[in-house]
DNA sequence: AATCACAAACTGATGTACCAGTTTGAAATC
DNA sequence: GATTTCAAACTGGTACATCAGTTTGTGATT
Protein backbone atom coordinates (compact mmCIF):
# COMPACT_ATOMS: atom_id res chain seq x y z
CA UNK A 1 0.00 0.00 0.00
CA UNK A 2 3.09 1.95 0.63
CA UNK A 3 6.19 3.01 -1.70
CA UNK A 4 8.41 2.84 1.24
CA UNK A 5 9.28 -0.53 2.68
CA UNK A 6 7.38 -1.67 5.98
CA UNK A 7 9.79 -0.50 8.79
CA UNK A 8 7.30 -1.48 11.88
CA UNK A 9 7.48 -5.15 13.15
CA UNK A 10 3.87 -5.19 13.46
CA UNK A 11 3.53 -4.51 9.43
CA UNK A 12 6.53 -6.94 8.95
CA UNK A 13 4.44 -9.77 10.76
CA UNK A 14 1.64 -9.03 9.03
CA UNK A 15 2.80 -9.20 5.36
CA UNK A 16 4.50 -12.72 6.38
CA UNK A 17 1.46 -13.78 7.42
CA UNK A 18 -0.88 -12.35 4.82
CA UNK A 19 1.64 -14.27 2.50
CA UNK A 20 1.48 -17.48 4.00
CA UNK A 21 -2.52 -17.49 3.91
CA UNK A 22 -2.31 -16.61 0.26
CA UNK A 23 0.24 -18.78 -1.17
CA UNK A 24 -1.62 -21.74 0.57
CA UNK A 25 1.17 -22.35 3.66
CA UNK A 26 -1.54 -21.47 6.17
CA UNK A 27 -4.41 -23.31 4.54
CA UNK A 28 -8.48 -22.27 5.86
CA UNK A 29 -8.50 -23.63 9.67
CA UNK A 30 -4.61 -23.40 10.27
CA UNK A 31 -4.27 -22.43 13.94
CA UNK A 32 -1.62 -19.04 14.81
CA UNK A 33 -0.06 -19.10 17.73
CA UNK A 34 0.66 -15.39 19.10
CA UNK A 35 4.01 -16.72 20.64
CA UNK A 36 4.69 -19.54 17.99
CA UNK A 37 4.69 -16.46 15.30
CA UNK A 38 6.50 -14.51 17.58
CA UNK A 39 9.15 -17.14 18.07
CA UNK A 40 9.83 -18.08 14.37
CA UNK A 41 9.74 -14.28 13.18
CA UNK A 42 12.18 -13.22 15.80
CA UNK A 43 9.96 -10.94 17.26
CA UNK A 44 7.89 -10.55 20.64
CA UNK A 45 4.05 -11.40 20.92
CA UNK A 46 2.71 -7.49 21.04
CA UNK A 47 3.48 -6.83 17.44
CA UNK A 48 2.31 -10.27 16.42
CA UNK A 49 -0.82 -9.92 18.00
CA UNK A 50 -1.56 -6.00 16.47
CA UNK A 51 -0.70 -7.81 12.84
CA UNK A 52 -3.43 -10.70 13.84
CA UNK A 53 -6.15 -7.76 14.78
CA UNK A 54 -5.60 -5.97 10.98
CA UNK A 55 -6.28 -9.30 9.48
CA UNK A 56 -9.20 -10.66 12.01
CA UNK A 57 -10.69 -7.05 10.53
CA UNK A 58 -9.79 -7.70 7.30
CA UNK A 59 -11.69 -10.98 7.53
CA UNK A 60 -8.60 -13.13 6.68
CA UNK A 61 -8.82 -14.29 9.96
CA UNK A 62 -10.36 -15.36 12.97
CA UNK A 63 -9.81 -15.20 16.85
CA UNK A 64 -11.50 -16.09 19.96
CA UNK A 65 -11.06 -14.26 23.16
CA UNK A 66 -8.91 -17.17 25.13
CA UNK A 67 -9.32 -20.19 23.00
CA UNK A 68 -6.98 -19.15 19.81
CA UNK A 69 -6.99 -18.12 16.28
CA UNK A 70 -7.41 -20.15 12.95
CA UNK A 71 -7.12 -18.84 9.59
CA UNK A 72 -10.77 -17.97 8.70
CA UNK A 73 -13.20 -20.49 6.85
CA UNK A 74 -15.84 -18.11 4.79
CA UNK A 75 -19.36 -19.08 4.54
CA UNK A 76 -20.62 -19.20 1.64
CA UNK A 77 -22.57 -16.61 1.57
CA UNK A 78 -19.55 -14.36 2.38
CA UNK A 79 -18.16 -16.14 -1.22
CA UNK A 80 -21.18 -14.54 -2.81
CA UNK A 81 -20.88 -11.08 -1.11
CA UNK A 82 -17.63 -11.05 -2.42
CA UNK A 83 -18.55 -11.89 -5.78
CA UNK A 84 -21.30 -9.35 -5.92
CA UNK A 85 -18.62 -6.72 -4.37
CA UNK A 86 -16.40 -7.32 -7.14
CA UNK A 87 -19.00 -7.50 -9.86
CA UNK A 88 -19.96 -3.49 -8.03
CA UNK A 89 -16.04 -2.42 -8.55
CA UNK A 90 -14.96 -4.27 -11.29
CA UNK A 91 -17.73 -3.06 -13.91
CA UNK A 92 -17.25 0.10 -12.98
CA UNK A 93 -13.55 0.03 -13.43
CA UNK A 94 -14.32 -1.71 -17.01
CA UNK A 95 -16.98 1.49 -17.63
CA UNK A 96 -13.81 4.10 -16.43
CA UNK A 97 -11.63 2.02 -19.00
CA UNK A 98 -14.04 2.15 -21.73
CA UNK A 99 -14.56 5.90 -21.32
CA UNK A 100 -11.20 7.45 -19.98
CA UNK A 101 -8.06 4.74 -20.84
CA UNK A 102 -5.18 6.41 -23.31
CA UNK A 103 -4.36 4.70 -26.29
CA UNK A 104 -1.64 3.36 -24.88
CA UNK A 105 -3.54 1.44 -22.27
CA UNK A 106 -6.00 -0.08 -24.93
CA UNK A 107 -2.86 -1.39 -26.93
CA UNK A 108 -1.63 -3.24 -23.76
CA UNK A 109 -4.88 -4.55 -22.93
CA UNK A 110 -5.59 -6.36 -26.00
CA UNK A 111 -1.82 -7.84 -26.10
CA UNK A 112 -2.81 -8.93 -22.18
CA UNK A 113 -6.13 -10.63 -23.16
CA UNK A 114 -4.64 -12.22 -25.98
CA UNK A 115 -1.66 -13.65 -23.66
CA UNK A 116 -4.32 -14.78 -20.92
CA UNK A 117 -6.18 -16.73 -23.75
CA UNK A 118 -2.99 -18.43 -24.94
CA UNK A 119 -2.27 -19.74 -21.53
CA UNK A 120 -5.52 -20.40 -20.24
CA UNK A 121 -5.98 -22.60 -23.66
CA UNK A 122 -2.58 -24.61 -23.35
CA UNK A 123 -3.04 -24.98 -19.39
CA UNK A 124 -4.97 -28.46 -19.50
CA UNK A 125 -4.61 -30.38 -16.42
CA UNK A 126 -1.72 -28.59 -15.88
CA UNK A 127 0.50 -28.76 -11.96
CA UNK A 128 -1.43 -26.70 -9.55
CA UNK A 129 1.89 -24.05 -9.44
CA UNK A 130 1.42 -23.89 -13.24
CA UNK A 131 -2.28 -22.89 -12.29
CA UNK A 132 -1.82 -21.10 -9.72
CA UNK A 133 0.50 -18.71 -11.67
CA UNK A 134 -1.90 -18.29 -15.25
CA UNK A 135 -4.46 -17.08 -12.22
CA UNK A 136 -1.78 -14.70 -10.97
CA UNK A 137 -1.77 -13.56 -14.15
CA UNK A 138 -5.52 -13.38 -14.45
CA UNK A 139 -5.73 -11.21 -11.39
CA UNK A 140 -2.60 -8.66 -13.27
CA UNK A 141 -5.18 -8.58 -16.31
CA UNK A 142 -7.98 -7.45 -14.48
CA UNK A 143 -5.72 -4.81 -12.08
CA UNK A 144 -4.72 -3.55 -15.60
CA UNK A 145 -8.31 -2.41 -16.26
CA UNK A 146 -8.69 -0.96 -12.41
CA UNK A 147 -5.27 0.57 -12.84
CA UNK A 148 -6.13 2.87 -16.20
CA UNK A 149 -9.01 4.69 -14.35
CA UNK A 150 -5.66 5.89 -11.87
CA UNK A 151 -8.40 5.66 -8.87
CA UNK A 152 -6.08 3.95 -6.04
CA UNK A 153 -8.92 3.68 -3.73
CA UNK A 154 -10.86 1.39 -6.60
CA UNK A 155 -7.72 -0.56 -7.19
CA UNK A 156 -6.75 -0.98 -3.77
CA UNK A 157 -10.68 -2.35 -2.83
CA UNK A 158 -10.68 -4.37 -6.36
CA UNK A 159 -7.44 -6.39 -4.99
CA UNK A 160 -8.88 -6.65 -1.21
CA UNK A 161 -12.28 -8.75 -2.32
CA UNK A 162 -9.38 -10.43 -4.88
CA UNK A 163 -7.32 -11.38 -2.51
CA UNK A 164 -10.51 -12.86 -0.11
CA UNK A 165 -11.95 -15.03 -3.25
CA UNK A 166 -8.25 -16.41 -4.01
CA UNK A 167 -7.64 -17.67 -0.41
CA UNK A 168 -11.26 -18.70 0.17
CA UNK A 169 -11.00 -20.75 -3.02
CA UNK A 170 -8.00 -21.72 -4.84
CA UNK A 171 -5.40 -22.53 -1.68
CA UNK A 172 -6.99 -26.29 -2.60
CA UNK A 173 -6.56 -27.69 -5.67
CA UNK A 174 -9.56 -26.27 -7.00
CA UNK A 175 -10.33 -27.74 -10.24
CA UNK A 176 -12.80 -25.81 -12.82
CA UNK A 177 -14.23 -26.10 -16.55
CA UNK A 178 -12.22 -24.71 -18.62
CA UNK A 179 -13.09 -21.00 -20.37
CA UNK A 180 -14.39 -19.69 -23.64
CA UNK A 181 -11.46 -19.55 -25.88
CA UNK A 182 -11.88 -16.08 -26.49
CA UNK A 183 -12.95 -15.43 -23.64
CA UNK A 184 -10.52 -12.81 -22.32
CA UNK A 185 -9.94 -10.88 -26.09
CA UNK A 186 -13.57 -11.22 -26.59
CA UNK A 187 -14.06 -8.82 -23.14
CA UNK A 188 -10.92 -6.80 -24.25
CA UNK A 189 -12.26 -5.84 -27.58
CA UNK A 190 -15.90 -4.74 -26.17
CA UNK A 191 -13.46 -2.25 -23.15
CA UNK A 192 -11.17 -1.10 -26.03
CA UNK A 193 -13.51 0.08 -28.22
CA UNK A 194 -17.48 0.04 -27.10
CA UNK A 195 -19.52 2.64 -25.21
CA UNK A 196 -18.88 2.71 -21.33
CA UNK A 197 -22.66 0.42 -21.13
CA UNK A 198 -21.17 -1.92 -23.15
CA UNK A 199 -18.09 -2.58 -21.24
CA UNK A 200 -19.95 -2.66 -18.04
CA UNK A 201 -22.46 -5.19 -19.31
CA UNK A 202 -19.90 -7.32 -20.75
CA UNK A 203 -17.77 -7.29 -17.34
CA UNK A 204 -21.14 -7.59 -15.51
CA UNK A 205 -21.12 -10.98 -17.59
CA UNK A 206 -17.48 -11.96 -17.22
CA UNK A 207 -17.35 -11.67 -13.47
CA UNK A 208 -20.79 -14.10 -12.90
CA UNK A 209 -19.04 -16.67 -15.33
CA UNK A 210 -17.48 -18.49 -12.17
CA UNK A 211 -19.19 -17.42 -9.22
CA UNK A 212 -21.63 -20.53 -9.42
CA UNK A 213 -19.06 -22.96 -9.72
CA UNK A 214 -17.05 -21.38 -7.35
CA UNK A 215 -19.49 -21.21 -4.71
CA UNK A 216 -20.20 -25.00 -5.45
CA UNK A 217 -16.39 -25.74 -4.91
CA UNK A 218 -16.16 -24.06 -1.96
CA UNK A 219 -19.33 -26.30 -0.59
CA UNK A 220 -17.48 -29.22 -0.91
CA UNK A 221 -14.23 -27.80 0.38
CA UNK A 222 -16.41 -26.44 3.60
CA UNK A 223 -17.80 -30.14 4.08
CA UNK A 224 -14.38 -31.74 4.67
CA UNK A 225 -14.21 -33.43 8.03
CA UNK A 226 -11.61 -32.99 10.83
CA UNK A 227 -11.14 -28.83 10.18
CA UNK A 228 -11.89 -28.01 13.56
CA UNK A 229 -11.17 -29.40 17.09
CA UNK A 230 -13.32 -31.00 19.43
CA UNK A 231 -15.72 -28.83 21.64
CA UNK A 232 -19.02 -26.93 21.72
CA UNK A 233 -16.82 -23.99 20.47
CA UNK A 234 -19.04 -21.78 21.03
CA UNK A 235 -18.18 -19.34 18.91
CA UNK A 236 -21.16 -20.28 16.72
CA UNK A 237 -23.64 -17.43 18.49
CA UNK A 238 -27.44 -17.97 17.75
CA UNK B 1 -19.97 -5.24 12.71
CA UNK B 2 -20.86 -7.82 15.28
CA UNK B 3 -24.06 -8.15 17.31
CA UNK B 4 -22.51 -9.24 20.83
CA UNK B 5 -20.91 -6.01 22.57
CA UNK B 6 -17.33 -5.49 21.97
CA UNK B 7 -15.40 -6.80 25.27
CA UNK B 8 -12.12 -6.69 23.97
CA UNK B 9 -10.31 -3.44 25.61
CA UNK B 10 -9.02 -2.54 22.17
CA UNK B 11 -12.79 -2.84 20.83
CA UNK B 12 -13.38 0.08 23.29
CA UNK B 13 -10.57 1.99 22.48
CA UNK B 14 -11.23 1.57 18.51
CA UNK B 15 -14.83 2.14 18.79
CA UNK B 16 -14.27 5.23 21.29
CA UNK B 17 -12.03 6.99 18.76
CA UNK B 18 -13.92 6.09 15.83
CA UNK B 19 -17.13 7.59 17.39
CA UNK B 20 -14.51 10.83 18.32
CA UNK B 21 -13.46 11.10 15.06
CA UNK B 22 -17.15 10.92 13.40
CA UNK B 23 -18.72 13.34 15.62
CA UNK B 24 -16.43 15.90 14.93
CA UNK B 25 -14.98 15.96 18.54
CA UNK B 26 -11.64 15.24 17.12
CA UNK B 27 -11.47 17.24 14.11
CA UNK B 28 -8.71 16.72 11.00
CA UNK B 29 -5.33 17.26 12.36
CA UNK B 30 -6.04 16.95 16.07
CA UNK B 31 -2.88 14.91 17.86
CA UNK B 32 -3.89 11.51 19.39
CA UNK B 33 -1.30 10.21 22.38
CA UNK B 34 -1.86 6.86 22.91
CA UNK B 35 -0.85 7.47 26.86
CA UNK B 36 -3.31 10.41 27.19
CA UNK B 37 -6.50 8.08 25.90
CA UNK B 38 -5.00 5.07 27.85
CA UNK B 39 -5.73 7.40 31.12
CA UNK B 40 -8.87 8.58 29.96
CA UNK B 41 -10.51 5.55 28.93
CA UNK B 42 -8.82 3.89 31.99
CA UNK B 43 -6.64 1.11 30.47
CA UNK B 44 -2.89 0.78 29.42
CA UNK B 45 -0.95 2.11 26.10
CA UNK B 46 -0.94 -1.44 24.70
CA UNK B 47 -4.82 -1.74 23.38
CA UNK B 48 -4.78 1.95 22.51
CA UNK B 49 -2.18 1.16 20.15
CA UNK B 50 -3.91 -1.63 18.91
CA UNK B 51 -6.95 0.50 17.97
CA UNK B 52 -4.62 3.14 16.57
CA UNK B 53 -3.36 0.42 14.19
CA UNK B 54 -6.56 -0.43 12.86
CA UNK B 55 -7.13 3.31 12.66
CA UNK B 56 -4.78 3.79 10.53
CA UNK B 57 -5.32 0.97 8.53
CA UNK B 58 -8.66 1.87 7.34
CA UNK B 59 -7.38 5.35 6.62
CA UNK B 60 -9.09 7.64 9.68
CA UNK B 61 -5.50 8.46 11.12
CA UNK B 62 -1.69 9.04 10.58
CA UNK B 63 0.40 7.85 12.49
CA UNK B 64 4.71 8.20 12.46
CA UNK B 65 6.78 6.00 14.33
CA UNK B 66 8.29 8.12 16.81
CA UNK B 67 7.02 11.33 16.33
CA UNK B 68 3.14 11.19 17.17
CA UNK B 69 -0.36 10.46 15.43
CA UNK B 70 -2.89 12.78 14.01
CA UNK B 71 -6.49 12.42 12.63
CA UNK B 72 -5.95 11.93 9.10
CA UNK B 73 -6.48 14.66 6.53
CA UNK B 74 -7.37 13.85 3.17
CA UNK B 75 -6.12 14.71 -0.37
CA UNK B 76 -8.19 16.11 -2.65
CA UNK B 77 -7.41 13.10 -5.04
CA UNK B 78 -8.99 10.41 -2.02
CA UNK B 79 -11.82 12.59 -1.87
CA UNK B 80 -12.21 12.35 -5.26
CA UNK B 81 -11.15 8.16 -4.74
CA UNK B 82 -13.65 7.88 -2.44
CA UNK B 83 -16.42 9.36 -4.84
CA UNK B 84 -15.50 7.39 -7.67
CA UNK B 85 -15.85 3.80 -5.05
CA UNK B 86 -19.15 5.31 -3.73
CA UNK B 87 -20.21 5.09 -7.39
CA UNK B 88 -19.22 1.80 -8.26
CA UNK B 89 -21.24 0.40 -4.95
CA UNK B 90 -24.14 2.31 -4.56
CA UNK B 91 -25.07 1.92 -8.82
CA UNK B 92 -24.55 -1.17 -7.96
CA UNK B 93 -26.83 -1.70 -4.72
CA UNK B 94 -29.36 1.04 -6.59
CA UNK B 95 -29.49 -2.05 -9.67
CA UNK B 96 -30.24 -4.62 -6.87
CA UNK B 97 -32.40 -3.28 -5.44
CA UNK B 98 -34.35 -2.36 -8.49
CA UNK B 99 -34.24 -6.21 -9.66
CA UNK B 100 -34.66 -7.82 -6.26
CA UNK B 101 -36.13 -5.57 -3.74
CA UNK B 102 -39.54 -7.26 -2.12
CA UNK B 103 -42.98 -4.94 -2.11
CA UNK B 104 -42.39 -3.97 1.72
CA UNK B 105 -38.83 -2.57 0.88
CA UNK B 106 -40.07 -0.84 -2.18
CA UNK B 107 -42.72 1.38 0.23
CA UNK B 108 -40.35 2.00 2.83
CA UNK B 109 -38.10 3.47 0.69
CA UNK B 110 -40.71 5.65 -0.89
CA UNK B 111 -41.74 7.00 2.82
CA UNK B 112 -37.81 7.33 3.43
CA UNK B 113 -37.93 9.48 0.41
CA UNK B 114 -40.62 11.65 1.53
CA UNK B 115 -39.28 12.32 4.74
CA UNK B 116 -35.77 12.81 3.46
CA UNK B 117 -36.85 15.38 1.07
CA UNK B 118 -39.42 17.19 3.27
CA UNK B 119 -36.16 17.62 5.91
CA UNK B 120 -34.12 19.15 3.26
CA UNK B 121 -36.35 21.29 2.13
CA UNK B 122 -37.28 22.60 5.38
CA UNK B 123 -33.61 22.81 6.62
CA UNK B 124 -32.29 26.15 5.00
CA UNK B 125 -29.51 27.45 7.29
CA UNK B 126 -30.73 25.53 9.84
CA UNK B 127 -27.87 24.98 12.98
CA UNK B 128 -24.82 22.41 12.42
CA UNK B 129 -26.35 20.06 14.52
CA UNK B 130 -29.57 19.90 12.78
CA UNK B 131 -27.90 19.79 9.39
CA UNK B 132 -25.41 16.56 10.85
CA UNK B 133 -28.50 14.87 11.59
CA UNK B 134 -30.46 15.36 8.45
CA UNK B 135 -27.41 14.18 6.95
CA UNK B 136 -27.22 11.23 9.41
CA UNK B 137 -30.55 10.35 8.04
CA UNK B 138 -29.62 10.55 4.29
CA UNK B 139 -26.91 8.19 5.13
CA UNK B 140 -29.85 5.57 6.48
CA UNK B 141 -31.51 6.32 3.51
CA UNK B 142 -28.79 4.89 1.46
CA UNK B 143 -28.14 2.73 3.87
CA UNK B 144 -31.95 1.23 3.70
CA UNK B 145 -31.00 0.53 -0.29
CA UNK B 146 -28.02 -1.37 0.70
CA UNK B 147 -29.47 -3.41 2.77
CA UNK B 148 -32.34 -4.63 0.85
CA UNK B 149 -30.04 -6.56 -1.25
CA UNK B 150 -28.72 -8.57 1.87
CA UNK B 151 -25.43 -8.59 0.52
CA UNK B 152 -23.41 -8.16 4.35
CA UNK B 153 -20.27 -7.52 2.34
CA UNK B 154 -21.65 -5.09 0.23
CA UNK B 155 -23.43 -3.18 2.78
CA UNK B 156 -20.41 -2.73 5.08
CA UNK B 157 -18.12 -1.53 1.81
CA UNK B 158 -20.68 0.96 1.53
CA UNK B 159 -20.10 2.71 4.87
CA UNK B 160 -17.20 2.50 5.32
CA UNK B 161 -16.86 4.74 2.05
CA UNK B 162 -18.84 6.94 3.53
CA UNK B 163 -17.49 7.19 6.72
CA UNK B 164 -14.62 8.38 5.53
CA UNK B 165 -16.20 11.07 3.43
CA UNK B 166 -18.28 12.07 6.18
CA UNK B 167 -15.26 12.69 8.44
CA UNK B 168 -13.67 14.20 5.86
CA UNK B 169 -16.23 16.90 4.82
CA UNK B 170 -18.67 17.46 6.60
CA UNK B 171 -16.84 17.68 10.37
CA UNK B 172 -16.34 21.22 9.64
CA UNK B 173 -19.11 23.36 9.15
CA UNK B 174 -19.56 22.98 5.30
CA UNK B 175 -22.23 24.47 3.38
CA UNK B 176 -23.83 23.40 0.49
CA UNK B 177 -26.34 24.52 -2.34
CA UNK B 178 -29.56 22.92 -1.72
CA UNK B 179 -30.57 20.00 -3.54
CA UNK B 180 -33.82 19.99 -5.88
CA UNK B 181 -37.23 19.51 -3.90
CA UNK B 182 -37.97 16.48 -4.87
CA UNK B 183 -34.35 15.04 -5.41
CA UNK B 184 -34.56 11.99 -3.33
CA UNK B 185 -38.29 10.92 -4.25
CA UNK B 186 -37.16 11.14 -8.18
CA UNK B 187 -34.72 8.76 -7.37
CA UNK B 188 -36.42 6.64 -5.51
CA UNK B 189 -39.41 6.32 -8.17
CA UNK B 190 -36.93 5.48 -10.59
CA UNK B 191 -35.82 2.32 -7.90
CA UNK B 192 -38.54 1.64 -7.09
CA UNK B 193 -40.69 1.11 -10.76
CA UNK B 194 -37.56 0.89 -13.33
CA UNK B 195 -34.99 -1.84 -14.61
CA UNK B 196 -31.93 -2.36 -13.11
CA UNK B 197 -30.01 -0.21 -15.75
CA UNK B 198 -31.96 2.86 -15.37
CA UNK B 199 -31.79 2.54 -11.60
CA UNK B 200 -27.96 2.15 -11.72
CA UNK B 201 -27.64 5.37 -14.27
CA UNK B 202 -30.18 7.06 -12.13
CA UNK B 203 -28.27 7.10 -8.80
CA UNK B 204 -24.83 7.51 -10.36
CA UNK B 205 -26.30 10.98 -11.70
CA UNK B 206 -27.14 11.11 -7.46
CA UNK B 207 -23.76 10.32 -6.36
CA UNK B 208 -22.08 12.71 -8.37
CA UNK B 209 -23.99 15.50 -8.00
CA UNK B 210 -22.29 16.91 -5.22
CA UNK B 211 -19.10 15.69 -5.88
CA UNK B 212 -17.39 18.53 -7.39
CA UNK B 213 -18.91 21.35 -4.60
CA UNK B 214 -17.49 18.39 -2.11
CA UNK B 215 -14.37 18.49 -3.22
CA UNK B 216 -13.85 22.18 -3.88
CA UNK B 217 -15.19 22.79 -0.26
CA UNK B 218 -12.27 20.20 0.90
CA UNK B 219 -9.59 22.62 -1.15
CA UNK B 220 -10.96 25.29 1.09
CA UNK B 221 -10.26 23.60 4.44
CA UNK B 222 -6.98 21.95 3.72
CA UNK B 223 -5.54 25.28 2.95
CA UNK B 224 -6.46 26.78 6.28
CA UNK B 225 -3.50 27.65 7.68
CA UNK B 226 -2.41 26.15 11.86
CA UNK B 227 -2.75 22.72 11.12
CA UNK B 228 0.13 21.45 11.71
CA UNK B 229 2.99 22.39 13.47
CA UNK B 230 6.37 23.91 12.38
CA UNK B 231 9.29 21.60 11.14
CA UNK B 232 9.42 19.56 7.70
CA UNK B 233 6.94 17.04 8.74
CA UNK B 234 9.24 14.64 6.68
CA UNK B 235 5.81 12.87 5.84
CA UNK B 236 4.84 15.36 2.96
CA UNK B 237 6.86 12.15 0.72
CA UNK B 238 7.08 13.04 -3.23
C1' DA C 1 -14.56 -50.46 26.15
C1' DA C 2 -16.74 -46.18 26.99
C1' DT C 3 -17.26 -42.19 29.83
C1' DC C 4 -15.85 -38.79 32.77
C1' DA C 5 -12.89 -35.68 35.50
C1' DC C 6 -9.12 -32.92 35.95
C1' DA C 7 -4.73 -30.82 35.84
C1' DA C 8 -1.16 -29.26 32.94
C1' DA C 9 -0.25 -26.72 28.87
C1' DC C 10 -1.55 -23.34 25.92
C1' DT C 11 -4.15 -19.21 24.38
C1' DG C 12 -5.22 -14.18 23.72
C1' DA C 13 -5.27 -9.93 26.27
C1' DT C 14 -3.36 -6.55 29.06
C1' DG C 15 -0.18 -3.90 32.25
C1' DT C 16 4.48 -2.27 33.18
C1' DA C 17 8.99 -0.98 31.87
C1' DC C 18 12.02 0.79 28.66
C1' DC C 19 14.10 2.44 24.37
C1' DA C 20 15.18 5.39 20.58
C1' DG C 21 13.60 9.00 17.84
C1' DT C 22 10.96 13.65 17.44
C1' DT C 23 9.22 17.85 18.97
C1' DT C 24 9.45 22.11 21.30
C1' DG C 25 10.27 25.99 24.06
C1' DA C 26 13.47 28.57 26.48
C1' DA C 27 18.09 29.98 26.90
C1' DA C 28 22.20 31.46 24.49
C1' DT C 29 24.14 33.67 20.70
C1' DC C 30 24.45 36.85 17.02
C1' DG D 1 14.89 41.54 17.93
C1' DA D 2 15.96 37.52 15.16
C1' DT D 3 18.40 33.17 14.84
C1' DT D 4 20.44 29.17 16.55
C1' DT D 5 21.12 25.63 19.93
C1' DC D 6 20.03 22.02 22.84
C1' DA D 7 18.12 19.47 26.53
C1' DA D 8 13.89 18.11 28.66
C1' DA D 9 9.39 16.29 27.59
C1' DC D 10 6.83 13.58 24.81
C1' DT D 11 5.99 10.10 21.15
C1' DG D 12 5.23 5.40 19.12
C1' DG D 13 7.11 0.74 19.27
C1' DT D 14 8.59 -3.31 21.46
C1' DA D 15 9.88 -6.79 25.07
C1' DC D 16 8.69 -9.11 29.18
C1' DA D 17 5.70 -10.68 32.83
C1' DT D 18 1.30 -11.96 34.20
C1' DC D 19 -3.70 -13.14 34.23
C1' DA D 20 -7.84 -15.51 33.33
C1' DG D 21 -10.11 -18.52 30.22
C1' DT D 22 -9.89 -22.72 26.92
C1' DT D 23 -8.25 -26.88 25.26
C1' DT D 24 -6.59 -31.50 25.59
C1' DG D 25 -4.17 -35.62 26.94
C1' DT D 26 -4.06 -38.77 30.69
C1' DG D 27 -5.75 -41.63 33.89
C1' DA D 28 -9.50 -42.95 37.08
C1' DT D 29 -14.16 -44.67 37.18
C1' DT D 30 -17.94 -47.00 35.64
Amino acid sequence: MSIVAETRLAGKAYEWVRAAILDGRLPPGAPLSRRKLADELGMSAVPVGDAIGRLEAEGLVESRPRAGTRVRIASADEIHGNYVLREALETHSARLFAEFATAADRRRLTAAASRLDVAYNALGAGSPERRARVERTHIDFHMMIARAAGVEVLTSAIERSRVLLFNWVFTGTAEFAPMPERWHRDLAEVLVSGTADEAGSAMRVHVRFRMEEVIARHRELAAEPGRMARGPQRGTDK
